[in-house]
Order: C-alpha cells, then structure tokens, then sequence
DNA sequence: CTAACGTTTGTCCAACCGGTCAAAATTTTG
DNA sequence: CAAAATTTTGACCGGTTGGACAAACGTTAG
C-alpha cells in the first residue's frame, strides 16, 4: 500500500514546495484573487504552464497552503495544557503565539486574508476541528478558575483577545512599524510587545497599590 | 469664490453617496483588486457606464472611502482626552472603539483590506496625521503613568492592544461567530467582549489576593 | 418651444487572466 | 544507447475587466 497520495518523483517534490513558497509570498501580499499565477510562476523561477503542470488550478495551490498553514497554525493552542501552573501556561502560550507573528507573518496575513473574505474555503474547518478545539481548551480554562489559579472570565474570548493581540503584529505589521516610527519599530518591537502584554493579560492596567 | 472643489448637482451629490454605500459593502467583502465595478454598479443599482460617469476610475471611489473611513475612525482616539479620571477614559475608549466594530464592521474591514497589503494608498497618513496622533496620545497615558494614576507600561502597545482587541470582531467576525457557535455567537456576543476586555484591561488574568 | 446642460445607455476595445495543448527538451530506466 | 516517462515551453483560447465614447434621453432655464 502507497496510500492514496499520488506518488510524486524528487523533482516534483522540490518544484512543489518551490511553488508553495513562492505562492506564500504573493498570496499573503496580495490575497488569492490580487495574486496572478504569472506573479506566482514568475517569484518561482518558471513559466506559467510549467507551475501549472504542477499544480492544475490556482485554487489547488492555495488550498495546499492552507492545509499546511492550519496545521502548524493551532500547534500553539494545542499544546495548552492542563498540567503545569495555568499562569505560567497562559503566559507561554501568548508568547509562543508572537513568536509565530514574529517568524511567520506571511502565513498569518495569509489566514487573516482568508476570514476577511468571509473565509469562504475554510468555514468548514473553523466550525469544526477549530471549533471543537477552542471548547476543549475554554474547558480546561474554566477549570483552573474554579480551582481559583486565575481570575473568572469568559475563557473564549480570552483567547480571541490572546490571538487579536499577538496576530496584530504580524497581520498590522506596516502600520505597527510606521506609528513606531524608525527608532522604536525595530527589530525591539516584538521584545517591547512581549513585555507589554505579558504585563497586561497578568495584572491589567490598574495602578499597584 | 467656490472653493476648489468640483461644483456639482443635487443629483450628483445622491448618486455619489449611493456608489460610495455600495462600493463600501463590496470592497469590504472582496477587497480592492477582489471587487469589480460591475458588481459595485449593480450594488449601487446602474449600470456600469453610469458609475464611471460619476467617478472615472476604480480608484477613486476606493480613495474617496478611505479618505472618509479614516476621519472618523480615529476620532475615538482624538477624544481620548486629559480630563476626566484615565482608567475611566480608557474603559471609554475601549467600549467606544467596540461599539464601532459592531456598528461599523465593514469600515474596519476595508481598513484591514488595505493595511494588509501593505497600505499601498494610505502609508503617507500612517507616518504623518496617524504617527503624530498616536504619539501625542501616548504623552497624555505616560503622564497618568507618571502620576501614578495606571500601572507603567509601553502606552504604544497599550493602543495597539486596544485597537487589536476590539477591530478583532469585525474583521474576524466570521471566524469568531463560528468558534462560539450558534448561541453564544449570538448578538449578546458583543456584550460578552466588552465585559471580558473590561476585566482584562483593568485587572488582567491574575486571581483576586 | 428650444437651446444648453446634465444624465444614462449600448457598444466597443485592449489588456489581463486562468487554463489548454501539442510539441520540444530533458531525465529516467531497461 | 534507446525507449519510455517526465518536464518545460511557446502559442493559443475564451472569458473577464477597467475604461472610452458617441448617441440617446431627460431636465432646466430663457
């Protein structure tokens, strides 16, 4: 048994993880209908009928890169887990989640792109798998506030708030840099943003005392 | 003296503003380059002909919305005044920028269209008004800082995160009502947001000692 | 009424875009 | 090496799109 995948030779395996490259770039620059397979064939070092023996359609393309994106996407929030001090867990996760704004904001803009078009490819999966995931985590959320280890909120929205802060600094990156200005917005940003949002989902803005 | 703007009749100024209504309801659902004017012709019920005798490109009704867009949604932050008690003025400003996704999601969607594709038409606004805006805001927070009045933190992320949290429901409206599901998707859900994001800013995740 | 002006429409065009196809070039296999 | 299989290319096609244009239609003022 092969499985069902079609068998692929070593060439096509390096094309198409080329073209997959190539097409994160410009669709997550310019979103699946602002992207042309001439941009794609072209970022990919080939003509347009040779990326297109690779992959039949542009959908195709798109669809394999959001296959691939979700998975590692919710890696993150998959790994929130029950054992271990639910602060220090919360506190990991956000900063993992920035992490990822950080070294992959082209598949964040990527996904952003998609929910902003009404995610039109996807819906089935965020009613499903991503849905069933968040309740799974809200649950053990709301067990460490009846255990009284953080404060009681709505654990769903908690996390809307977690993923809203972290993927601004990918998805709002030039608006980010351009309010910072060239001092502040460098590479220090995203240190000055760990900082600040630890100190925020830990103790909120009100004065110590 | 007429002013140098173009002079123009009652039923210029109706059918202008109905192009703009329906521009707005397709660009935001489909982006710039997503959009046609034939679907914005039939939107706004003319023909396609006739919509380009009242703007004669594509992009200036798109420029025409952006410049509107951007006068009033800033003027949330513009309010946020020196006057007043601060953790009072920021719950303001939170509920008020939240009022405005919900009242306005398809503002905020054209606004995160542009921005990520990297704000090609609206970069100059960003470093000049929206930079100079943000920083003298940033003056009034970090003189409540000094005054003991909120904790001390990084007044830039501090609106970032305010602008994340609260846009994060319109633009990611679709993704947020599939994960909270038919009842607590509901239209309460906007209340929901506004009383967690009240305890996160205020207090944060850390249990009452 | 009529001339001037403003509005609407049908027709058309050139550029672009996704995708096909057959033939040529290359690589793999026996 | 030679046949078979795979990869690459140039030419092409039909549909769409942004936009031009002139003619027709409607409105308003003298």
């Amino acid at each position: 048994m092969e499985g069902s995948a079609p068998r692929r030779t070593r060439i096509q395996q390096e094309k198409r993880e080329l073209i997959l490259e190539a097409a994160l770039e410009v669709f997550s620059a310019n979103g699946f209908r602002g992207s042309t397979i001439d941009q794609i064939a072209e970022a990919a070092g080939m003509s347009k009928p040779n990326l297109l023996y690779y992959f039949r359609r542009k959908e195709d393309i798109h669809e394999t890169l959001m296959q691939r994106l979700l998975d590692t996407w919710l890696a993150p929030l998959r790994e929130l887990d029950d054992i271990g001090d639910p602060l220090t867990e919360l506190r990991s996760y956000i900063r993992r989640k920035l992490e990822m704004a950080r070294d992959f904001p082209r598949e964040s803009r990527l996904f952003a792109n998609e929910i902003l078009q009404g995610a039109p490819r996807i819906m089935p999966m965020l009613e499903g798998d991503l849905k069933t995931l968040v309740d799974e985590k809200a649950t053990v959320i709301k067990g460490w506030m009846r255990a009284g280890k953080i404060a009681r909120t709505d654990p769903w929205h908690l996390i809307f708030s977690i993923w809203a802060t972290t993927q601004h600094y990918a998805d709002f990156d030039v608006q980010v840099r351009a309010v910072l200005g060239a001092d502040r917005g460098g590479n220090g940003r995203f240190e000055d943003a760990a900082r600040f949002l630890e100190q925020l989902f830990l103790d909120g803005l009100k004065p110590k005392g």
